[in-house]
DNA sequence: CGAGCGAGGGTAAACGTTTGCCCATATGCA
DNA sequence: TGCATATGGGCAAACGTTTACCCTCGCTCG
């Protein structure tokens, strides 16, 4: 990257790799394996070319050389919507990998229409991409078929077939769910209501189950459910649902954070203090958890490890033989994080001295 | 996109238009033409050509492609970091444009690292992507010139250089910040304090001048300023340097929404209740905006509009002649949106009925 | 009825790389 | 000294498109 463009500004030829090797006085081969440092080139040569290229400011054309090459050192990576704040972290990640292994990524968002899915699949074959991370949460089968069908490895996470060259990332949500359910219980909680995602969603029933099973595995009734959206509304008419309920529970996990926060924000509305009078717990943690009023505890599923998992499943599938080899998996395990959204159950509450109060003297 | 793909299964052979044209009974140079929908071709022959395509699934190579014609149909856009939530709203809306217009996008974030901001601009060469957004608020000198160089399109926010073949978005930050301090000014405040962003910012200090200049065309002192970094740090600072002040701000004005999120954060921290004690507004709107608790009223700086304004930017000069045209420029509005972190002055609030009651009746 | 013309399809060159293959030279060994 | 053998560089063929140019046909019009 040497500043060298200004002498060359004149210059309005086509800068490729023939006026290099003109310049630098050999064949364009030379240049080639200068360029991508092939040990067998002769020193004194590379410097020459080397010193020709920084001079005028040359950079190799990936179009042809993808082609050459058959490889275009892409990935596509598609998810649900970049609004969706799950998301940022983990294209962060991705393109933080990208540049540390010379990947470019092929950004594209379903926003949960048909008709996108189809164009981010049309867009990804077209533009050759060496591999596609599916990060959205449901994905017409179909088009798989096309991606599969010209061998494209493929990643997902949870829903993906379980098909040779296709690795999957399997979240364990059980691992985190139970932390949360047990920690509630240990706060004196006994009537815990769980806020489910939209029941069409495979990671919602997931997250759901495993809540059911936390709670029978110590004696607790699992089956204080309302159904959400994984949006902030549905965890505001979450919130009026269990405040109707006969007896109202004193603590609320949440099928993702966004939820928490929704049925949080009208917790406020309502007069209805967390965490002194409701414990809330989401799931997730994405970046906002810890910006929110009162700090969110929530189960973690870390964003950054979900990204490197998956970019690493790409890159293993590039390098190794695309012929058939057992389906790869990977496990992403989940853990709660305490932050200040839960508190002992109001009933007990007043038996010991205030939660709140040691928290606010401990800062 | 047919589902004949399970057909051609079997077929592992390349499939390109040499392929295509085979089975077609025609020459590469008409499906070419038929794909590319040139009306001279005849309709007949088209239709033959169409079938075969949609048979075999084929997709054109868009690297083959691009190397003849020259143009990549690739945008770059650059931004700062993407769990800066600044930036997913963006990105979506550039993502759709994009969509629309039949453009990939070459996503970057320098991440305030002057090595990445360089590979950054390598990879937009190395590319050859047809124009770039460089929604980064701070970027190296020199490495522009390399693009400029190479006369690539490039659009900038406020930053941007005034030379020909740079377009530029210029911020209205006045309109909106006068907005804000008339508002709070109406509501009987007078020590509004302004917690400005990092001084080596350009829109920082341009946000900075326009609250300045706002405090004094009505007559209030402008001089209550602390120096913040916008992020949550910064805010979090900033209230406690303000709250040190012999007379207290009843108002704070900040330079991002993060900024007020912190300020927020630490005030309830500290048992100031916002907006009875204090009021806060933000700048940009982010999403986020509307989610914390209260929700921010905070001057919008509508990140669609100005995602749209830039890929139009690109798009123009794209068609337009890329010689040396006027630098064009255009121009992005700011406006308050009143949310719920503002209200009366404390020392006159107790002469009305509370804000606070009134608001939560209309509910 | 023949020349001219226009419409439409085919041939092949070009885009900018990589790399298999071959050749020239230098080197080692007898 | 002469031959076998490395060593390193050049030539040119690919990669999969688009498109300038040419050719052929069928029509029109004189």
């Amino acid at each position: 990257m040497a500043a060298a463009c200004r002498t060359a500004f004149v210059e309005t030829n086509p800068m490729d790799i023939r006026e290099i090797a003109r310049r630098a006085k050999v064949s364009t081969a030379t240049v080639s394996r200068a360029i991508n440092r092939v040990p067998t080139v002769d020193p004194q040569l590379a410097k020459r070319v080397w010193k020709v290229v920084d001079e005028l400011g040359y950079y190799p054309n990936t179009q042809a050389r993808s082609l050459v090459m058959g490889r275009s050192r892409i990935f596509g990576l598609i998810v649900s919507e970049f609004t969706n704040p799950f998301f940022p972290e983990i294209v962060q990640t991705f393109e933080d990998l990208a540049v540390e292994n010379n990947y470019e990524i092929l950004l594209s968002s379903t926003v949960h229409d048909p008709k996108r899915m189809e164009s981010s699949v049309r867009r990804m074959i077209e533009r050759r991409v060496d591999g596609v991370a599916i990060l959205t949460f449901g994905m017409e089968e179909a088009l798989l078929e096309h991606l599969r069908y010209r061998k494209v490895p493929l990643v997902f996470v949870d829903v993906g077939p379980n098909v040779p060259g296709v690795a999957n990332i399997r979240v364990n949500y059980q691992n985190g769910i139970r932390q949360a359910v047990q920690h509630l219980a240990a706060l004196r909680h006994t009537r815990i209501a769980f806020v489910c995602g939209p029941l069409h969603l495979k990671s919602a029933l997931a997250r759901r189950d495993a809540f059911k099973a936390c709670m029978t595995e110590i004696g607790l009734s699992p089956d204080l459910i309302v159904v959400g959206d994984h949006h902030m509304e549905g965890g505001m008419r979450a919130l009026n649902q269990l405040t109707q309920q006969s007896e109202r529970p004193t603590a609320v996990l949440c099928s993702n954070d966004m939820t928490a926060i929704g049925l949080m924000r009208e917790a406020y509305e309502r007069d209805i203090k967390v965490p002194e009078d409701l414990s809330v717990v989401g799931f997730d943690d994405i970046r906002l958890a810890e910006f929110i009023i009162p700090p969110l505890t929530t189960v973690q599923m870390s964003q950054r490890e979900l990204a490197r998992t998956a970019f690493q499943a790409l890159l293993n599938e590039v390098v190794s033989d695309p012929a058939a080899h057992d389906p790869r998996t990977y496990e992403l395990n989940t853990n709660l994080v305490l932050r200040r959204s839960t508190a002992l159950a109001a009933m007990t509450r007043q038996l010991v001295s205030s939660k709140r109060e040691q928290r606010r003297r401990a800062l």
